[in-house]
DNA sequence: CATACAATTGCACAATCCTGCAACTATATA
DNA sequence: TATATAGTTGCAGGATTGTGCAATTGTATG
């Protein structure tokens, strides 16, 4: 009959072979709710052209917003918004100078997050 | 005065200082449009909590599509949907068994970019 | 103080996306 | 062929999101 119950992993309730002890060490498979969540933030806000194209300019150095918007050619206020949504995730970051805002990324480990994507981008067939 | 043109990155048309030949080398700047939206959807595709946890899921290992239903306790055409959109990005791929599909992430690639974004959010403060 | 430039915010419209349920297909077994 | 299990697809709803433009704030200069 070989009757193979995949599909029940866990195949009844009150039994986890792994993890009984309600012990959480880091493996891949369990992750914090929280933590879950915040990356998937990170991750929907890099996942719009228009703002990736804001991060890749901000990988190679710090930028103002009238510059982005120049370079870009795109209003001014579009540009102020996607920053926005970067701030408010803190994927990049914001010094004033005179009339200027500034704005780089948060740290190289965005900057890790972004060249990767773009890779993966360009090496797919 | 000191009247400092930051804004005017590029000042006026036609003046393209480092790229007027048209020949593109992979400087972190320029980027084609292709691979920035491409990288985007990407990105866009792990930027959902739920798609986010079953990609930790097949970080671990392949599985089936009752398995992930069962140990995240969803409904399964609910858990089919999400790896219908991450399998026409192609970051999962999928392998049929007799009656079980098993899916798994497409490549390394793929997994250290989910690691990474994971990372990053535990990390974060 | 008035003016000009830089940047942000608010609002409305459109598009996209996530979800849940039902119906359908596919595979194996009796 | 009939049945049960595994998985996919289609569709309608509700929520979220991206965009464009106008109005506002902030900062330096005449």
């Amino acid at each position: 009959m070989k009757k193979q119950d995949i599909s029940s992993g866990r195949p009844s309730d009150e039994d986890e072979p792994s993890c009984s002890t309600g012990d959480h060490q880091h493996q891949p498979a369990d992750v914090n709710e929280a933590t879950c969540q915040r990356a998937a933030a990170i991750f929907r806000a890099l996942g719009d052209p228009q703002r990736l194209r804001l991060l890749i300019m901000l990988e190679a150095r710090e930028c103002c917003v009238s510059e982005l918007a120049n370079v870009l050619g795109e209003p001014l206020p579009a540009i102020s918004q996607r920053l926005r949504i970067l701030k408010s995730e803190r994927i990049v970051g914001s010094r004033r100078e005179g009339k200027h805002v500034f704005y780089s990324l948060a740290d190289g480990h965005i900057a890790r997050l972004v060249t990767n994507g773009v890779m993966h981008a360009m090496e797919d067939s």
